[in-house]
DNA sequence: CAGCATCCGCTTTGATACTG
DNA sequence: CAGTATCAAAGCGGATGCTG
């Protein structure tokens, strides 16, 4: 990207991160973690592979994003970030925060990856009964399942399926965006045809105890 | 901007804000209040006067931006932040924030507005003192000046002279910037060539006892 | 002068095809 | 799987011109 040639933290920052993409390629390896080029593109439906390729590059120039070849069993390269990659999260955060009311409009003809609603999952869920044993729910849409999980009171999402999941709750994008920010509760989203199977009251203990305030 | 289509809170919002230069007139009008379309430009060195017209009407359809025209006295437009624009406020100190570590490399050509400094100064400095009388500053660079007052506790910065400054700091853009964040004592600044006249202890009162942390 | 609109060359992006 | 290569379309930057 072209420098905006201004001394400002802000202007800064958008030289680096400012790319068409770059964000939402962090996006995904925050959420997934250490990622195979491959992964990314899954998650990030639309984006050109030259651009995928150019813009991995740019965010390893820039230390933000680490290449590693995995050893012989995986035997692939895996992209992860680096510390200052990390500290993007709160960036993200901020954004996922202010972007949360376009979320309330049904998507219509758009793309839908069930780990994106990690983002939100861990601004707005909290484990209110920390010192119970720790529970798992799995989050199903037809797309490839997630999981919930409390730990320390810290409740943590992540790509994959549950072992033996405390619940599991299947839905449409919608409904579960709805739920998972507090907008509509368990009871309301049952009724417009969510489906929680086991203990709702482990989905209940880390949901939302009042919407997601759109805004602080 | 063309949509990247996904039902995500973050590709959402960067559908919207993520076009070169959006976040950066965002910033001038949270940093300046409402203003005119020539005093942006002036915040904005390097941007095409056609690219900012077209980001302001692109940014009032979206309800993050709205042009009044100020009455007789002024008579001209005056364009300013709705609320839903405000909100980004958030977005743009997480950038400012991480953008930070950018600013401790002297600046080289680049170009400067003493009051882009308003943001690390609101995020980084605090009232040490909330009880004792409120305190103005004055920062100068050869730039418009800016003030730093502080109210019930609050300390806020704003483009434009102070009437009655407790002190008045003078010093490039790299001190300044230093000073602010803590990155930099005050006893250094001078040794460095700041020159800082009136209150000293009014400035200490104010200034981070450590330094920003490269990442919380 | 403030607030744009137009034009034009250059750069970035997008879509698709192809490769070690 | 992890990318290059290619080429058209869109976006941006810079200059300049117009209008109240």
């Amino acid at each position: 990207m072209r420098s905006y040639g201004q001394y400002c933290a802000a202007a800064k920052a958008l030289d680096v991160i400012g790319d068409r993409w770059t964000l939402l390629i962090v996006r995904e390896l925050l959420l997934r973690g250490p990622s195979r080029y491959t992964d990314l593109r899954e998650g990030l439906p639309g984006i050109a592979t030259n651009l995928l390729a150019d813009r991995l590059r740019e965010l390893e120039q820039e230390g933000l994003v680490s290449r590693e070849d995995a050893p012989p069993p995986v035997a692939t390269t895996l992209f992860s970030l680096t510390p200052r990659g990390e500290e993007l999260r709160s960036v993200i955060e901020e954004l996922v925060h202010w972007g949360l009311p376009f979320m309330v409009d049904e998507p219509e003809g758009e793309a839908f990856r069930l780990h994106w609603l990690g983002a939100p999952a861990e601004l707005y869920l909290t484990d209110h009964a920390p010192k119970r044993p720790p529970i798992t729910i799995e989050l199903r849409t037809g797309d490839a399942p997630m999981v919930i999980e409390t730990s320390d009171g810290v409740v943590r999402a992540r790509p994959g399926e549950a072992e033996h999941p405390d619940a599991v709750v299947t839905g449409t994008p919608h409904l579960l965006a709805g739920l998972l920010t507090g907008m509509v509760e368990l009871d309301d989203a049952v009724a417009r045809g969510l489906r929680c199977e086991g203990d709702a009251e482990a989905v209940r203990r880390v949901l939302p105890r009042e919407p997601a305030r759109l805004h602080p």
